[in-house]
DNA sequence: TATATAAATGGGAACGTTCCCATTTTAGCA
DNA sequence: TGCTAAAATGGGAACGTTCCCATTTATATA
């Protein structure tokens, strides 16, 4: 029957006014004696007394809480990243609620929605299927994480993944390796298609034809990466080595290679992208090229707590606001995956 | 300068009072005529009315939001079992904060703290360091997953980790084995032990004798399975077969027995438990003891509700509380890590 | 000691809902 | 048509904070 103890009795316990213990517990500490503070401090022990955060959340308009919306968190790329993102910002007293949309348009919009009747603090998000302008309907501060374009009105942190794919490329034509497949990812379908501009640019650049058969679209995930490789090998001149979008689908095709006795990096190179943790654990170890998962999401809550610094309602409409893009280069992680062709 | 419109701002659009427009955005339907409703929602629309649920939460004392805390988000175990909560829980209109307490007594505890600071209706938790009466005292509704024993006052979810553990050694000696090492997770510090328990009860059954220098215990990562495998073979007469704790550990002591040479299955056999993601990427692909993560979560998130429904403070405290507990059978997956011994 | 200034404290309003209870309107029925 | 019961609606208080502003108390200065 016994109520939870509220900041009033606090007050009457110690001898002193609400206004008062306001002031100890928001740490607010200006202006309050050292033996008043004392005094708050031992009442609110005597009591139990445990700071409503929901009170507090509706007369400040804060509630310290960010919201990370993600397309799968089962593709361990993700949990890597939230947990630079949560280390950072649970540092500075954020909560972050994971969103997980599941590549659904309306489960992401539903988030959205959630994130504005909350009245969280801030989104940090990997945009799948929402717009620009979605996002600025919001009227909450928002930074996004990935390479995408088509947001001019948004901090992104990302990894260069034009950049990431010349250097696997390179890689592979380093080696030896002239007819390259290249395995993308079906929702890969914003403006941009990185990956594939710097596919046929580096082609071009080195004089190779492009070979539209080589170019395989499937579902992000092993199942996608395995049936890629399947329609490759059945070609009537297969590749010698293959590029895949990211980790997930170049071990599908590893697994493909495997079922079909090819040996790989024998008779077959494959290249992954993103360096997850099951990218070493294969045979041979994927070569892949790494991408800074944990800096990633670390930068992006940086860039997310210098809006929340600022009055939250100015950030996003008052000052010219030049969006920041932070893109971190990727490196080669080269490891069993690879090897010349066979002639 | 415009400030977000209120429930009171629609009240006057729609020439109504405020009480009867909470009761349209509630769905609260009862005892509001059809037409009423109409105009409600039209000015909700024309206003671009968002309903603040943090003053909600203030008046009702429930924030929809749930917490769920884990040791360890980037074992892909967790990200699966927290998909299982997710869908399920996201379908009641929960949203779930996540918590990654990295092995960490205080993190955790700190994430106890937020939650009750935050009012969150509930606690999904694998507790690693916290106790039965710490988590009695946050009066919240609370959840377990995992087998743990030694909390007697809660609700748990989780697999048959004894039994997971009997049906791999049954699994390696019906195929001939008998000089089976285990690889332990150093962090399975509860009472129960469930996995040596099952296996020196395994052992006894057998009446194989007990090697305790067979018993490893390490770090739970990649490099605690490879370093503990790495020791396994140094031994005068190494096992034949080696029994994981769980799948990231099997992979490491993967990883060592291709290092050093040693051929899986052929001269060593290899199983782990979980059956992660990454199980069946692995060269060969691992034999392992398949827990069902995505109904562990969903299973937890169904107890959680259970707790919901009631009023929350009396679901802890009056009523007699008997606790149930809900173990998953695990299956036997088996891949290419196991062969009989080489005699 | 009186006076000006700074520091410490307190009272009440406000944040945006929901809930209780009272009042008005509508429907049902003789 | 009049009366009763039910349905629909509204006004105000309450949830537990924080913030504004006013007041009291302590400190420094002349």
């Amino acid at each position: 029957m016994k109520r939870r103890p509220t900041i009033i009795d606090v007050a009457k316990q110690a001898g002193v006014s609400k206004t008062t213990v306001s002031r100890v517990i928001t740490g607010d500490g200006a202006n309050v004696r050292e033996e008043t503070v004392q005094r708050v401090q031992e009442a609110v022990e005597e009591l139990g007394y445990t700071h409503n955060a929901v009170a507090s959340s509706l007369r400040t308009a804060r509630t310290n809480i960010i919201m990370l919306s993600l397309p799968d968190i089962t593709n361990p790329f993700w949990p890597a990243v939230a947990r630079g993102v949560q280390d950072r910002m649970e540092k500075e007293g954020y909560a972050v609620v994971f969103a997980n949309s599941d590549w659904d348009t309306e489960r992401e919009k539903m988030f959205l929605e959630m994130a504005r009747r909350n009245r969280f603090d801030a989104i940090l998000i990997n945009p799948v299927h929402v717009s620009n302008d979605e996002l600025k309907a919001t009227h909450i501060p928002t930074v996004l994480i990935g390479s995408h374009e088509g947001f001019p009105d948004f901090d992104i942190v990302g990894s260069n993944t034009y950049g990431a794919t010349q250097l696997a490329l390179t890689h592979l034509y380093d080696l030896g390796h002239r007819r390259i497949g290249l395995i993308r990812g079906r929702r890969e379908s914003r403006p941009g298609h990185s990956r594939l501009r710097s596919y046929t640019d580096f082609l071009q650049e080195k004089q190779i034809p492009l070979d539209n058969s080589l170019i395989m679209r499937v579902p992000f995930d092993e199942n996608g990466g395995r049936q890629a490789l399947q329609q490759l090998l059945s070609l009537s001149t297969p590749p010698t080595a293959v590029l895949a979008a990211n980790d997930i689908l170049a071990i599908g095709a590893l697994q493909a290679a495997h079922e079909a006795g090819i040996s790989v990096p024998d008779h077959l190179s494959i290249v992954g992208i993103d360096d997850i943790f099951a990218a070493s654990a294969t045979t041979p170890p994927l070569t892949t090229i790494a991408k800074p998962q944990y800096e990633i999401g670390k930068q992006a809550a940086e860039f997310l707590l210098d809006h929340l610094e600022k009055e939250p309602a100015l950030s996003l409409s008052k000052r010219p606001f030049t969006p920041r893009r932070h893109l971190f280069d990727c490196t080669l992680q080269q490891r069993g995956s690879t090897a010349p062709p066979i002639n």
